[in-house]
Parts: structure tokens; sequence; C-alpha cells
DNA sequence: AACTCTACCTGGGAGC
DNA sequence: TGCTCCCAGGTAGAGT
């Protein structure tokens, strides 16, 4: 389940044997994922240089020297994995690294060879070549709200696209375009550390509980990128190992547990919002 | 316009 | 042991 923190995790894996680095003998195994790959991928991939590494909320973008850039959504089970490759082992010819690998590639940086795979078992990931001058005015990206850990968000930011709005909070901060790279699981951490419910609509949260949410999201994630991000069943660092937040949640996946709030009797419960489950303590995460 | 619901996809776990 | 059912969830698009 790959969140920002997640996203993040990978981005700075990926970096030191990308940024800089040469694209070859690119494979594509199946013609698509959750959409189409992009009209002949491989081609346009095979000798690009990777600018830079970026990430926009869940996103990442890789600007290509060929003035594409390459674009990836991690979806629910996306991973990227490294692998050191011997001189002369060709890619193109080695075997599929497993039956859920949907593309793969070989980097090269100094005269250093990296195989890049990309798997992804539910297929809800998905890949793109954007001109690199159109992606702010992408679709994909366009309407995306600000980065939680980016200047553009504040309790002000908050203030205003929940004025007035009768939906709940929960849901309200997973929406994308209030801001973006928030999911399931770190709404649920955010919620409980700054003792909101989620059932509160977004526009009664008093502008005090505000600053406190600006706050406690920003650390939940701070934290988990230090972690190294959260694995459940499925995300994966870029060399196959675990993240290790989730030992960390407080009320993610804990119903009827205690409470972890010192000095609260309460009991972890677990609701349905918006078709995603929430979890939260009804007694100090105050409406 | 605001909001809700469902499709997409597979693997893992529960229950029988 | 093997079967069915349910759940996980980011995003897009359809429905209310």
């Amino acid at each position: 389940m790959p969140e920002l923190p997640e996203v993040e995790t990978v981005r700075r894996g990926l970096e030191p044997v990308l940024e800089g680095a040469r694209l070859t003998m690119a494979r594509q195994n199946r013609p698509d994922l959750r959409f189409p790959f992009p009209e002949r991928f491989v081609e346009r991939l095979d000798g690009a240089t990777v600018l830079r590494l970026d990430r926009r909320a869940k996103y990442l973008l890789f600007p290509l020297s060929t003035g594409e850039t390459w674009v990836t959504h991690l979806g629910m089970t996306g991973r990227f994995t490294l692998e050191g490759v011997a001189p002369g082992r060709f890619e193109t010819d080695a075997p599929v690294a497993g039956k859920h690998e949907h593309m793969s590639l070989t980097a090269e940086r100094a005269g250093v060879l990296t195989r890049l795979g990309y798997a992804d078992a539910r297929r809800f990931g998905f890949m793109g070549l954007i001109p690199t001058e159109a992606v702010e005015g992408h679709a994909w990206f366009s309407g995306l709200g600000p980065e939680p850990l980016g200047n553009g968000f504040s309790a002000a930011h908050l203030a205003e696209v929940f004025d007035g709005k009768a939906q709940n909070i929960k849901v309200s901060l997973l929406d994308q375009r209030n801001v973006a790279g928030l999911g399931n699981i770190y709404v649920c951490e955010a919620l409980y550390r700054a003792r909101i419910s989620p059932l509160t609509p977004a526009g009664k949260v008093s502008r005090p509980r505000l600053e406190r949410l600006a706050t406690e999201v920003r650390n939940v994630l701070a934290d988990a990128i230090t972690a190294g991000g959260s694995t459940l069943k499925d995300f994966a660092n870029v060399e196959g190992g675990q993240g290790y937040f989730q030992h960390r949640f407080d009320v993610y996946g804990r119903e009827g547990e205690p409470c972890r709030t010192e000095g609260c009797s309460g009991v972890v419960a677990r609701v349905v919002q918006g078709g995603r489950s929430t979890f939260f303590c009804p007694v100090c995460q105050k409406r």
C-alpha cells in the first residue's frame, strides 16, 4: 500500500543508481497495467538518460534527456527492484524475473550496469510518458493539492479547502485535491495523533485543531519516511526489503485493542467511510 | 456541484 | 485437504 512515505522511500532507493543513468534493453512483458503502457514505450525509453528522480504525491517522475518524463504510479502492489548485472549479460535475453514482473530494463551509469524490474501483482499501477513541459498541466497532476511536506500545506490551506464542507474529515483528507499523497493508513494515524474524530464534518473543525492536524500530518509522514515506509502485505523497497513503520501504527489495523493514549480507557474501533476502513479511538478522538 | 458507489486486480486469510 | 467468501485500497468514472 504505497502512500507518500513508501513512494519517497522507493525514490530515494532508486536515485543513487538511476540519476544520470542511460537506459537500455528495456522490455515490456504485457500490453497494460491498469492502463495500456504508452505507445512504443520500449523504444521511447531506449537510450534515454534519466536526468532526475522526482516525486509528486504518490507519483514517481523521471525527466529524461529525450524531453519526456517517465511517470510511474505504484498503485497498490507496484514495486521496483534493483539488481547488479554481470558484464556481458543481456537483459533482453534473460528470463522474466517473476510472473508479475511486467517491465524491466538495464541502467548504465559510470560503466556499472544495474537491472531495474517493475512487478505489480494486482496491476493497479500505471506508467506514462509525458512531454516534460506538459507534466504540470496533465490530468494526473493539474488537480492535485499541495504536498503535505511542502510550504503550500498549512492549517490555513486546510481551513480554506474545508470551509463549509459537510463531508467527514477522513474522506476529505483522502481527497488528493485537498492535499496530495495521503492514503488510508496515514490519514487514520494523523487524525489519531491530532485527537480528531474521523467522523467530524471537515468544515466544523476549529482553526486550532486544524493547526494541530497539519502538524501531525507532517510528523507522521516524516516519521514514516525515516523508518523506510510501512510494509503490510505488499510494500518493498528497491532491495526487496521491508519498511518498519508498521510496527508504530497507533490505530491502523488495531481494532479491539486498547487505545495507546495515556490515561485513555478507549478501545480502537473500525468503521467504514467512503468504502474504506477507518480505525480510531472513539474516546479520545473528539468531534 | 457535492458527494457516494463501484470497477479494476490478485493473494491471503477465515470459515466450513 | 480444498472450497468459497471477503478483504486490502488508489484512482477514475458512473450514478445520485
